[in-house]
DNA sequence: CTGTTAGCGCCTTCAC
DNA sequence: GTGAAGGCGCTAACAG
């Protein structure tokens, strides 16, 4: 029924050897008999078994990846440059979601493995014990990404998001905003949520902020964002300053208080962290951070390739860096 | 170094054979060999190697999903409905990204056909000639979806973007609205656009508006549907309802009119289509065409489960139906 | 119920 | 430069 490396042998009158030479571009085959299978090859439209191939070659062209949401534009992207890269290598990309959930990572991980992929993305650093065995177990590059850490699993491509929360933290302050409030999402299994609050506190104390800060924690949704804004106004301390963890939370913020009358960023001022396009179209502009995620994606994907090529070393950790965006949501600064 | 079923089967001194049915859960097993197998794979931390088993077996325990843009949500939920109810029976989604491009989509068909998936899911119900062929004559269940036609390659599940955008036109037109200009999304190569703006041509018709219908066309960003808004506001004809084709059009537009000073619905109403969470959150809330993606999804999952089980015939083509969300963006109508 | 035997389609030595 | 042969790890008859 379909045709078989074998068959395109035969009706090329070479053996099987000479045609899979011919498939993977070996050098060792003289260019007439090369131009006589690739002529079959396309005669008889054979098309080879990749199962097969990874089976007899044990590469299967297949990276697997882990986001924590499918549909989530940030992660998307990432596996956009990932992909990007990887497909001029005649690598497929396999994409898991797990939800947020280590142990439906795990579950994943585990089944992604039993299809021997040459290699994994990660999103985040954070992985409970038995999936780092299993990735570790597996001795095929892994690549962990979105953040940073000093002790990845194999290799790592990202920014500090503690940093970048600190730095954020730390321009508004400058920017006279005095009594902050942070807005974290729920998300006891984000270890990119996580830093930003640490990154925020690391701020606070070096600003002399000691005592209570003001922390709230609501679904990472526009109306959590929302709900964040009622729970600040009911606050006795005037809150000056909406620090979000994320876009999302930011932008449902902004909502309410266009729904209330009040004026951002003259009564509140609100920042987010991502810079998804939305933070750009709102009124007032939103000020995030921001972070080339199809880059990270690219170089994420040329770090595996490094690995792949044997070539072992090299850079382990690197840091793609991060820019504050700063638009008509925050003030402008006493100067200004 | 990795333990394979070989060993395994050495190990609780039983024939290969048995230890693939203890693997595969067939019945004829006495219980106490499959207690024996079962203890040495927990012993010895075997793990199938599905690469192999889909060469043997020729099913590979994976399905190819082809979607238009990785990281939109809308996508995203399809996918996630569709997993859901694979992964419950074993079946890993490979998503391949087709960016709107019909040479890119086939591709990745021909691609993704070389690892030999079990069946496929396809976005939309245009493709062409070529893609349509090579997933013709690979014999595995084909399930287009997001939209319907009549001519599906094998089944189709999705919702009629022609009449759910001919019946929103036909509702706003009942609640007042008289002077409508649609906005298109750049995109030859996307059905459900070009669907959508037919049922807008369709409703035209039917209200006996036959001459010049206003349709602008615009990229499907915020800006783009910025932009629309401005040369709306230059059209001599008053128009008093934006019909966007895409919630992400008529969010850019309600932004730019928010800019403007312009009141929504007042002077200029804007309805969309997707029911993006953004919709809801948006002030004022925005009308648009909602569908039950996650459990279109699903349902996409089964049909091809189906299919899979051999059964043939049943449905081909599954009408998931749509919901219009009317809120503040768009009159109440005469009454109200 | 269970062991044995062929392959699945391809890659990869190893001689020629 | 090229052919032949031996697996890769597993499933699927087929005997017993």
């Amino acid at each position: 029924m379909t045709v078989t490396l074998a068959d395109v042998a035969k009706r090329a009158r070479v053996g099987t050897g000479t045609v899979s030479r011919v498939l993977n571009g070996a050098r060792n085959v003289s260019q007439s008999t090369r131009d006589r299978v690739q002529a079959c090859i396309l005669e008889m439209g054979y098309r080879p078994n990749l199962v097969a191939r990874g089976l007899a070659a044990s590469r299967t062209g297949m990276v697997c990846a882990l986001i924590p949401a499918i549909g989530a534009p940030q992660h998307g992207e990432v596996i956009q440059g990932l992909g990007d890269v990887l497909h001029e290598h005649g690598i497929q990309v396999m994409i898991g979601d797990c939800g947020y959930q280590p142990d439906r990572e795990e579950a994943i991980v585990a089944d992604f493995l039993e299809r021997r992929p040459d290699a994994f993305y990660l999103t985040g650093v954070v992985h409970n014990a038995k999936t780092r065995h299993m990735l570790r177990a597996s001795g095929i590059p892994i690549v962990e990404g979105a953040n940073l850490t000093d002790d990845p699993i194999d290799c790592v491509v990202g920014y500090s998001n503690h940093d970048a929360a600190r730095a954020l933290t730390l321009l508004m302050h400058k920017r006279g905003h005095r009594a902050m409030a942070f807005v974290a999402s729920t998300s006891e299994h984000n270890d990119r949520i996580g830093d930003r609050l640490k990154g925020y506190y690391a701020a606070c104390a070096e600003l002399g902020w000691d005592s209570r800060h003001l922390v709230l924690e609501n679904a990472n949704s526009f109306s959590g964002g929302a709900a964040a804004v009622e729970r600040v106004l009911r606050h006795p301390s005037q809150i000056d300053l909406l620090l979000c963890a994320t876009d999302v939370l930011a932008v449902g913020a902004i909502f309410e208080c266009q729904r209330r009358g009040i004026d951002v960023p003259g009564r509140l001022a609100i920042a987010g962290f991502d810079d998804l396009p939305l933070a750009a179209a709102i009124n007032p502009g939103l000020t995030t951070v921001s972070v080339d995620r199809i880059a990270m994606g690219r170089v994420a994907g040329h770090m595996l390739l490094q690995r792949l090529s044997g070539r072992q070393g090299a850079h382990a950790k690197i840091d793609v860096g991060f820019t504050i965006r700063e638009r008509a949501s925050t003030c402008a600064g006493p100067e200004a």
